[in-house]
DNA sequence: CCAGCAATGTGTGATGCCGCACAAAAGTTT
DNA sequence: AAACTTTTGTGCGGCATCACACATTGCTGG
């Protein structure tokens, strides 16, 4: 609420770390050794947390808060690339490799989640357990996710990939207002604000959003799925295959080339 | 020549392995014993690696063949989102997790490859090589690659797409010849068949190409590169950065998080 | 309460690509 | 050589989005 609190202080008691789907899926061992090594960190909206150039040595874990990737263009436009809440990580290329990110990763939604050093989890995947085969697993949906992206800026209108980002914000908060003006939906989907106003006059119309001044109310869930592309139910079927929330699944998640 | 040879007899003398960039960073050592695991394969025109659904068990590193990754839309039509020549590797499904593929992969043009059982490559792998942390490497520039091609199709128009497809795939090919009709070409990028001929008119009476029927002759290279937009360079430049062809460089191929 | 600014709404013409229809040219089969 | 098929070329109307201009609305700080 008070928005003058020092850095890393809460405004709200913090959420379980397990609420990011990727510890969650840890086994009880490996989320006691973890749990040392996870910090709580608060994540206000438009912090930037990565820079194609900056190298930071954390990885982080929204657990309420959600983080766009951006491709910076040379014209300094940027354009979001994907979307991570609760159900991934921030810095892959930690784990890939290559010295820098190449992308911005931007707080789209303030909240709270979790930090690792790199090292620390250098550390902690040297041991083997399954955890390298869950961020591992992440990273594939996330390429799934880039790939459904790039169809659906191909061939769906602006109207149908406005209903769908909505949804992918929708899925990371609680409750139903997403707080973005329409100028922000612009630079996130690479289209003009203008466009964003006309697209969003027409779902107001249909009833399934109401907005103010930089929150967007979504009033008609399953109207705006309608709407939406297939893209949206695509890409989280490919996320929910690949990162099962159901623990009795758990047991399914070896991948073929499992490192023991 | 003879297109009725066997199967895998190949056509050509197969080349080096280490014509793969992936296969060629791999220490000595290891080297030695990959080179009992690289089945040598023939991947003529046309054949279909992976299908969503299905499951093969083989990784492919090609030589001196072209691989398309296609994003297979429910109405059947399918759009390539990557296409990956000798810096790469297919199956990164098998290294990830996830069961099967979530793209067709078909060979976009024919040549010569590597094969390896994702059995073997998990025994390799588990050996705690540098083998790892190439291909993750690799995996980074796909993901690049990836996000760059969703920023391409959004902001860049088609004569410049066309100008950057055709540079990639002359960059797999010995020659300056292309065996894709525009049909095909448009199939790719996911446009008209119509749209592609306005723009290689375009191209031809600008002198930069050439073509009859299926084949299409880059006369300019370096015209045509300038006509591309930037995307060509920046996802080339990403590669080199991530997967340096100079072996002195081999030293600082470490990511952070290196499996020791 | 009012001035100013940020956010949203609307209109007009231009542009790039689409869908469709059909013509022309280049191989291929009979 | 003739018929056929595949590939490429071209024209036309339509539509979505763009670029630009400007009006309106709602919040906020003096």
């Amino acid at each position: 609420m008070n928005p003058n609190h020092p850095p890393n202080a809460p405004s709200e008691p913090f959420p379980d770390p397990q609420t990011n789907r990727l510890i969650g899926m840890l086994t009880p061992t490996e989320f006691e050794r973890w749990s040392a090594l996870l910090e709580r960190v608060d994540m206000p909206l438009g912090q930037i947390l990565y820079e194609p150039g900056s190298s930071p040595k954390q990885v982080y874990f929204p657990a309420t808060a959600m983080v766009s990737l951006l491709n910076v263009m040379e014209s300094g436009a940027s354009t979001e690339i994907a979307l991570i809440g609760n159900e991934g990580f921030v810095g892959v290329y930690l784990l890939m490799g290559g010295g820098y990110p190449a992308c911005r990763a931007l707080v789209q939604s303030a909240g709270q989640g979790f930090r690792v050093n790199a090292s620390a989890l250098k550390t902690e995947l040297a041991r083997r357990g399954p955890a390298m085969n869950i961020l591992l697993r992440y990273v594939q949906a996330l390429i799934a996710q880039l790939s459904q992206n790039a169809v659906c800026t191909r061939y769906h209108s602006l109207d149908q990939q406005l209903c769908r980002r909505l949804l992918l914000g929708l899925d990371g908060v609680t409750g139903n207002v997403l707080a973005m003006t329409q100028e922000q939906m612009a630079t996130l989907l690479g289209v003009r604000r203008e466009g964003v106003t006309e697209a969003a006059v027409k779902l107001h119309n249909a009833g399934l959003i109401s907005y103010t001044r930089g929150r967007i109310t979504v009033l008609d869930r399953e109207g705006l799925e309608q709407s939406a592309c297939a893209c949206y139910a695509l890409t989280k079927n490919e996320y929910d295959r690949l990162l099962p929330s159901l623990p009795s699944l758990s047991g399914r998640l070896t991948p073929e080339l499992t490192i023991h």
